[in-house]
RNA sequence: GCCGCCUUAGCUCAGUCGGUAGAGCGUCUCACUCGUAAUGAGAAGGUCAACGGUUCGAUUCCGUUAGGCGGCUCCA
């Protein structure tokens, strides 16, 4: 009788005799269970269990046991297309983040009314029962059995030519073995549907509690713009309906904070089309955030050392040949401006035209500042700081809003040190913006370090290796979470990336700090050291917020337009019961802006509930309410953003609740 | 850049199977003067994204362009 290891829930392990033959399966009753970790890897509970087999078993609740869940919903989805659509050629199918999607080559997209159709079918199939089944084919057999599958040829031939490592991510073929799973009916057994798929698998269809296919786009077939383009449906899969329900109302959530709806709803900014798309215009509310924003960036700045400097917009080309943007990065430029050619009578060239280029980065204009003269180690490290504009020409599909716009402000600084500076300059450094994120009311952090990309660096392995392992120092003082991101770094230089989790728990990239070996090279930047030698100082690209616009976005989603009153573009409105109240509201109105309060007093000929719900709407922070009573006694009525109220407040003390919430930085 | 969808009043959206349009909110005017999320009445506001084609006639059908949305690719 095989002995084998049972592991529970909570990885104790038991030993335990079972008869011959004895699957998986047979170990659980639980029908949440729906694969085991069979000596570490994940199986179908199908799988015969073997004589010291350590098996675990896998939740549907784990995001193990979702992954499966999803991956087999795609399997479904396939089976539903190809019977509705049975010309559909299969791309591939596998689980993602919160759902999964399926790549199908079919002569027309997909409609919303395909979908519908689709996820009825699909409902029958679930209701159906039927079992997957797997079945270990040969290379050969597999061509003959998918030989209707183009894609799936492609797969088997890529498998037979590549390593495993090479298709590790591919659930097609990813496995050590070839196999196909069969979809069986669930009481003749015969053969519905079949897939190449590595699995594992959930035993039957019936185990999928909760899906919704989500939406249907283009994609290309195995990533490549050069391959053909297939139609993609995404889905979602949950272990129960409320967790299907909860991830939709998620998704709810984050279309009622979606930047570009509260940027309209609360006049912040637009993107009018007469200028082009990708560059924003700031409405006098959102240039108040975005002015406080700047101003404290400014303050704090100033206080870490920063030095300020200014550049412009636009320059020759040559700046660019000499960083080498021109050779490696002109597709995401700006074409160039041609100046000052001359040409001759008949049309001929006599004198070649001036190229000029809107900067998309600034560090080679920091780094003729530093080249301006002369450099002592003395003034090392030199912080130059900007809020620099740059200008990228964003392929058109890509552009999003703020987040991803052709003009935007990087809070962008080049840190100029020894290479003895740099550990002490990293790690003060990683404080300074962490410290500078929290006041902004991020705080929910982790790092990201990209090391090396063995196939595209500049630099020698000794400067990487010093480099990468500062950054590793520097990062894990922080007492973060600190993720690899191998061969993830810039070809220039190693770095280390913040990413913030926002109030709803997505993260968004924000800091980077890198170090570049391959600037200070180029435009061969010097100082003199103590012993009067001439050395290359190492130079720190870092930027803060990324952009302004996009930190901007990301604040404006965080808060869901509810910025903290120190940012908040309107920080008190004064409602009048009557207009009797009036007068007395704009003196208090005067006493608070002489403090420095932004208020506006609602004197329109609303009813004083309709100016409630009218602030309450543009989310202002505190409301200031004046009837007979608040007169008679020299006070107001807060109500505040969440709806509680505090009546009969002197005006001395409302002035000073309200400054001191704003010289805090106070959240809510 | 590629694929699909979309573009009607300031905003959100109806509508026209080809005969030049409608609501709510907002704006303006008037009345109302009210204690914590919508007072009532009236008015103004549209080359139906732009250009071209088909047609007696195009907002509607076709094409091109611009912009937006969802993906793919990209993000130095």
């Amino acid at each position: 009788m095989p002995s084998i290891h049972v592991l529970n829930a909570e990885g104790v392990s038991e030993e335990r005799e079972v008869p011959p033959g004895s699957t998986a399966a047979e170990l659980y009753t639980d029908r949440s269970i729906v694969v085991a970790r069979i000596g570490g890897e994940l199986r179908d509970l199908a799988t015969v269990l073997n004589d010291g087999d350590v098996v675990e078993p896998v939740s549907i609740e784990s995001a193990d046991g979702r992954a499966v869940l999803r991956h087999s919903t795609a399997h479904v989805l396939a089976q539903a297309v190809q019977q509705l659509y049975p010309e559909a050629k299969l791309g591939i199918g596998p689980p993602i983040r919160d759902g999964f999607y399926y790549d199908f080559d079919v002569a027309t997209p997909f409609t919303p009314e395909d979908l519908a159709a689709l996820e009825k079918k699909m409902q029958d199939i679930v209701k159906a029962g039927q079992r997957f089944s797997r079945r270990v084919v040969s290379d050969e057999d597999a061509r003959v059995e998918l030989a209707h599958e183009p894609f799936k040829l492609e797969l088997i031939g890529l498998k037979s030519g590549a390593s495993d490592d090479d298709l590790a991510d591919v659930m097609e073929v990813g496995g050590a073995e070839l196999t196909i799973y069969d979809n069986l009916d669930a009481k003749s057994g015969d053969l519905v549907w079949r897939d190449l798929c590595r699995g594992p698998h959930i035993p039957t269809t019936r185990m999928i509690p909760a899906f919704k296919l989500m939406r249907s786009a283009a994609a290309y077939w195995r990533g490549s713009e050069k391959n053909p383009m297939l139609q993609r449906i995404y889905g979602t899969a949950w272990e129960t309906r409320d967790a299907l329900k909860e991830h939709l109302a998620f998704l709810e959530e984050a279309e009622r904070r979606d930047h570009r709806r509260l940027g309209a709803e609360l006049d912040l900014f637009s993107f009018p089309e007469e200028i082009g798309s990708g560059l924003a215009v700031f409405h006098p509310k959102g240039g108040v955030i975005r002015r406080e924003m700047e101003h404290y960036s400014r303050l704090r700045h100033d206080e870490a050392g920063y030095e300020f400097v200014n550049t412009p917009h636009l320059t020759k080309g040559q700046l660019y040949e000499i960083s080498g943007h021109l050779d490696w990065y002109s597709e995401g430029m700006y074409p160039p401006m041609e100046l000052d050619a001359e040409y001759g009578a008949d049309g001929e060239l006599r004198k070649a035209p001036q190229k000029y280029y809107m900067k998309p980065m600034n560090c080679p204009m920091h780094n003729l500042i530093f080249r301006a003269r002369g450099r002592s180690y003395r003034e090392l490290p030199l912080r130059l700081f900007e809020f620099g504009t740059v200008y990228r020409y964003e392929k058109s599909g890509v552009i999003q809003g703020l987040t991803r716009a052709r003009g935007f402000t990087q809070d962008d600084a080049h840190i100029y040190c020894t290479v003895e500076q740099m550990p002490d300059e990293l790690d003060s450094l990683l404080t300074f913006v962490l410290d500078l994120l929290r006041d902004y009311g991020l705080d929910d952090f982790y790092l990201e370090l990209s090391t090396r990309n063995e196939t595209k660096f500049v630099g020698t392995d000794e400067d990487w290796e010093e480099a990468t392992e500062t950054l590793r120092r520097a990062a894990e003082r922080q007492d973060l979470e600190l993720v690899l991101d191998p061969g993830g770094a810039a070809f220039y230089g190693p770095k280390i990336s913040v990413q913030a989790r926002d109030a709803i728990g997505r993260t968004w990239q924000m800091s980077t700090i890198q170090v570049d070996f391959n600037l200070p090279q180029r435009f061969e930047l010097e100082y003199t050291s103590g012993d009067g030698s001439r050395q290359r100082p190492v130079m720190i690209h870092r930027a803060l917020f990324g952009s302004i616009e996009r930190f901007f976005a990301v604040l404006l989603e965080h808060y869901a337009g509810a910025f903290p009153v120190w940012l908040a573009p309107v920080q008190v409105v004064g409602i009048p019961i009557t207009d009797g109240h009036v007068d007395y509201l704009h003196e208090i109105a005067a006493k608070l802006r002489s403090a420095g309060v932004r208020i506006e007093v609602d004197s329109s000929d609303d009813r004083m509930q309709k100016k409630i719900r009218n602030a309450q709407k543009q989310k202002v922070p505190y409301m200031l309410i004046v009837g007979d009573e608040d007169m008679a006694a020299g006070a107001v009525s807060f109500r505040y953003r969440d709806g509680s109220q505090k009546n009969g407040v002197s005006i001395e003390d409302a002035v000073n609740e309200i400054r001191e919430a704003i010289a805090n930085r106070a959240q809510a």
